[in-house]
DNA sequence: TTGTACGCGTTATCAG
DNA sequence: CTGATAACGCGTACAA
C-alpha cells in the first residue's frame, strides 16, 4: 500500500482528491488555487502540500465549463512559413505564457473561407479572444464575432479609418513612402510584384500606397505595371521575368514582400541584370533574407516581434476590461543595396 | 417576437436548445452529432435543420469534460522564429486540421525546465497528445507522460536505438556523412559551430557525427575544433571569428544549422576572405537562407514539412489506437557553392 | 431508434 | 473563513 498517495486508482487526482486528503471541501481548495487570500494561511499550507504530494493540476476543460472562460487564445494566421507571421505569433505566444494563457493557432492559407471556418472552430472551442490578421472579411464573420461576444483584435495592419481594436502599421503609407523615395531617385517607370489584391488587404494598401505617390508625384498611377502572385521565390522570379519581357521595361521593380523580392532578385542575375544599376528592386517587411540576399535589399521594416507583444497585451487588457486603444507601429525605411 | 429562433436568450444555443427546437431529446441531438448511423434519416433531417437555425455549435469544453477527449493536440517548439520549426508546425497543423484536431502551441526557447513547464500545461488543458521537439529530457518529464498515458511523439530526431515513438532523421549519422565528403575532399583541420550541446540532443548528435566520421577517416576526434553559441546571424559571426583566431585555422567550419553558418558566410567577407577557397562553410536544414545567402550553402537537406504531416498522422494513429511505427526519414546532402 | 438520467471536474452562490 | 450544493453543456449507459 502506498501511503504517500491516497488516491484510490493510478487516475489523474482530482480537487475532490485534495480536499479529502487535505481536511477541507472541494470549494476551500478552489479557492486557495483561485482566490488565495481568501484563505487562511494554515489552510493554504494544508492543500498546499496535498497538492504537491497528489501531483495534483486542475483539469482546464471542466474550469472552462464551470467558469465559462478558458485562458486560451486563438490566432489565425495565413501561415506560419511566412517568417513575419512565425516571428509575430512566436512573440505573441511568449507574452500569453506570461499571463498564463495558452495559445491555439490555425491557419488560413490566405483563403477567406477557410479562415471564416477556422474563426468558427476556434471560438467554438472556447477561444476567449482571437488575433486576426489584416481587417478583409465577410460582414458576417464580423457579424459572428459581435454576436459571440469573442474579442477580435486585428493585426499586421492599421486603418485609421476604421475604430475595430487594431495593433499594426499603415501598409499603405509604409509603401507610399518607400515609394517617394523611389521616384525622388527618378525613377519612372515602375513595376510592382503583388500578392493577392483580392483578399488580402495588407496586399492591397501597399499597392495604393505606389499610386497615391505616383499621383502625388504627378505620375500616371495607371501606368503602374502590377503583377499578382502568390508567396513563393519561384513566383517572384516568374512575375519579374513576366514585368521585364515588356518592350520598356521598368526602371524599378517594387514588391509587395522581400520573398517575391528575392524571386525578382534571382530572376535578375538570371537575366544578367544588374541591381539596382540596370534595375532597382525594393522588398517589404525586412525578414532575414532581406538582409542576407546577395544584393542586400532595401525594404521596409517592420517590428513583427513587438506587433505580436503588443497584440498580446491588448486582446488580454480588452479581457479584463480594461478597454485598449488601437496601436500604430512605426515602420522604417531601410535602405540597402538593391535600391 | 422571433419565431425564428427559439433560444430565449441572444445567449449561444445549446444542445438542450436544439433538441427542443427539433422536438427530440439531447442524446438524440447528441447522437446526430456524433454517431450518425444510429439515428434515422427523418430525426437527422430535423435536428440538423434546428442545428442550423439555431446556429448551434458544441461547446467543446463541456464535450472534453463528459468525453474525456479535447480533440486538442499539443506541440511544444523551441521557437517558431526558426523557420524549420515553423515549416513542420505550419504541415502539422494542416494535417490535423483534415482530422477534426485542432493545434495548441508553446514554445521552449530551448530552455528544458520551461519544456517541462509546457508540458504539464497542454496536458492540464487537456492536449490529447503531445508533439515534442528531441529526445532530451528529464526522465521524471518521461514518467509524468506515462503515468498521464498522454501519448507522445518526438519529432526532428530518430534514433535507432530509443523505442519511442518517433517520427524525424538521424541526425548523427547526416552530419556523419557530410563530414565524410569534406574530409574527401582533403580538409583535415575541422571547426565546427553548434548549437548549445548539452540539453540540445539534435545538436550534440550532430557534432558526434562529425566526430565518428573523423575517427572513421583516421583523424583525432579531440583536434576538432568547437564554439557553442546560441541560435542567430550574429552568433554565427562571432563563432567564426573566434574559430579563425586560432593560429592554424580550420580550412572547412561545419555548422550545426544554416542560420549559425549564414553568420559565418558574412563572417568571411568581413574578413575578406572566400569561401570556399580560403574556407569553406556548410550547414544544416536547408531552409530558404540557405540557398538565398550571397555564397549558396552546401547543406544537409532535411524535408521538415513531411515531417510534420507524418508527425500528425503518427499521432492521430495512435490517438485512433492504431500503434503507429517510428519513421525514419532521409536527409540528402546539397552540395552547392559553400563547400 | 429514441429517451432518461447520471456523471465528468470546476466554479460560485449562499448559508453557516 | 469555510462547507454544501447547484449549475456548466455534453456523452453515454441503460431502459423503453
Amino acid at each position: 500500500m502506498d501511503e504517500t498517495k491516497n488516491t484510490p486508482t493510478g487516475q489523474v487526482p482530482t480537487l475532490a482528491d485534495v480536499a479529502q486528503a487535505a481536511g477541507v471541501s472541494t470549494a476551500t481548495v478552489s479557492r486557495c488555487l483561485n482566490l488565495p487570500d481568501q484563505v487562511t494561511e494554515k489552510t493554504m499550507r494544508r492543500v498546499m502540500e496535498a497538492v504537491d504530494r497528489l501531483g495534483y493540476s486542475p483539469n482546464y476543460s471542466a474550469r472552462a465549463l464551470a467558469a465559462n472562460r478558458t485562458n486560451t487564445i486563438g490566432a489565425i494566421i495565413p501561415t506560419m512559413e511566412n517568417a513575419i507571421f512565425a516571428r509575430g505569433l512566436q512573440a505573441f505566444q511568449e507574452e500569453l505564457h506570461q499571463s498564463g494563457c495558452t495559445l491555439l493557432v490555425a491557419s488560413s492559407s490566405y483563403e477567406e473561407d477557410l479562415e471564416e471556418e477556422q474563426i468558427k472552430t476556434l471560438t467554438a472551442r472556447g477561444a476567449d479572444a482571437l488575433l486576426l490578421i489584416g481587417y478583409h472579411r465577410k460582414p458576417r464573420v464580423y457579424e459572428f464575432l459581435e454576436k459571440r461576444k469573442i474579442p477580435t483584435l486585428v493585426a499586421w495592419a492599421f486603418d485609421p479609418e476604421v475604430s475595430r481594436l487594431a495593433v499594426g502599421f499603415n501598409n499603405r503609407a509604409a509603401m507610399h513612402e518607400l515609394a517617394d523615395i523611389v521616384m525622388a531617385a527618378g525613377h519612372k517607370q515602375i513595376g510592382c510584384i503583388s500578392a493577392d489584391t483580392l483578399s488580402n488587404d495588407r496586399a492591397r494598401e501597399r499597392a495604393l500606397g505606389i499610386r497615391d505617390a505616383m499621383s502625388a508625384a504627378g505620375l500616371d498611377p495607371s501606368t503602374l505595371r502590377m503583377v499578382e502572385t502568390t508567396y513563393s521565390i519561384e513566383n517572384g522570379e516568374t512575375a519579374f521575368h513576366e514585368l521585364m519581357a515588356h518592350p520598356e521595361p521598368p526602371t524599378v521593380v517594387m514588391c509587395g514582400n522581400d520573398v517575391l523580392a528575392v524571386g525578382a532578385l534571382r530572376a535578375a542575375a538570371a537575366m544578367n541584370l544588374r541591381v539596382p544599376e540596370d534595375v532597382a528592386i525594393t522588398g517589404f517587411d525586412d525578414i532575414e533574407l532581406a538582409s542576407v540576399a546577395p544584393v542586400p535589399l532595401t525594404t521596409v521594416h517592420v517590428p513583427h516581434r513587438r506587433m505580436g507583444q503588443f497584440a498580446a497585451q491588448a486582446l488580454l487588457d480588452e479581457l479584463n476590461g480594461k478597454k485598449p486603444d488601437s496601436i500604430e507601429l512605426p515602420t522604417a525605411i531601410y535602405r540597402r543595396s538593391s535600391f
